[in-house]
DNA sequence: TTCTATGCAAACGATTTGCAGGGAG
DNA sequence: CTCCCTGCAAATCGTTTGCATAGAA
């Protein structure tokens, strides 16, 4: 009844053995915490900051503390195993790096739209002919409001 | 020796008159704490945080408290005046509503890069196209590393 | 006179840090 | 055995809020 309900992938997920082994080659060290907020975020299809991802892990490792989770995230990035994006006001999202899409979140209902990733490659392009800079577009989400909530 | 430099704009700047004229038809009051506000913010050239501004304002009229500051922003936003953008990890910008382009932060060294105002557009055309979302595509600046910082 | 705007202090949410102990390699 | 990683508590940073008062209209 009030069980946790079981991980929506297993420990065995290739993704996650992936992830533990390029963590491992990157000199980094696996612990049972790391393998939770790795474990948590690849059984999560939605869009986790670090402090959902701190909640849902806790939920089975009651001491693995907030701050543990940043930073995991952030040893995660340091080694190429993680990214983030803003979705607009100060929150910061979590993916497995590569393949990360545009991100477009909607003002007033705060739903998450997906974009092509190489949407805007060709402004990127522009923008680096042009002026010589190298912009990271898929780092900031795009504001603005979705179909729904445009009445 | 010690003395306050002068503003780089007199208080009849027709900038600072049309704003104060757009706040009063608007309902809102005009005090000496708005009118410092919105006199600092014509007068510099940069991209102000709010904190710069209140530091900047305090020069002259060390009354005035960091959260009046944020308060009047809020204000003048509501009424049209102004408009912020993020530049990057949470720091927003203020300026004159009407005009703002977009703008390329630097990763490495923080320097503010602006670009075209339309740079954008046809992209955001497009989204609007084919997901029925209206993108404020300004509001964020682009993050990435500029020329100098590429080595 | 009325009601908005202000100063001040305290609250806030997200993230970071210092420190001493724990556990991976 | 060494050094990275962790838990915990406290600090930080930018921003917001509650309250009583000042002051614009």
């Amino acid at each position: 009844m009030s069980r946790v309900p079981p991980d929506r992938t297993g420990p065995d997920d290739p993704r996650l053995a992936a992830a533990l082994e390029q963590l491992r080659l990157a000199g980094g060290r696996v612990t049972r915490a790391r393998r939770a907020v790795l474990g948590t975020l690849l059984a999560e299809p939605g869009h986790l900051s670090a402090e959902d991802l701190a909640k849902r892990v806790r939920e089975r490792h009651p001491e693995v503390h907030l701050s543990t989770v940043y930073r995991t995230l952030d040893a995660f990035e340091r080694l190429g195993v993680l990214t983030h994006v803003h979705l607009g006001h100060g929150r910061a999202i979590y993916h497995l790096a590569g393949g990360v899409s545009h991100h477009a979140v909607c003002e007033s209902c705060g739903g998450v739209l997906h974009l092509p990733a190489d949407l805007l490659d060709e402004v990127r392009e522009r923008i680096e002919a042009t002026w010589g800079f190298a912009a990271d577009t898929r780092h900031f989400a795009l504001v603005g409001r979705c179909a729904a909530c445009r009445t």
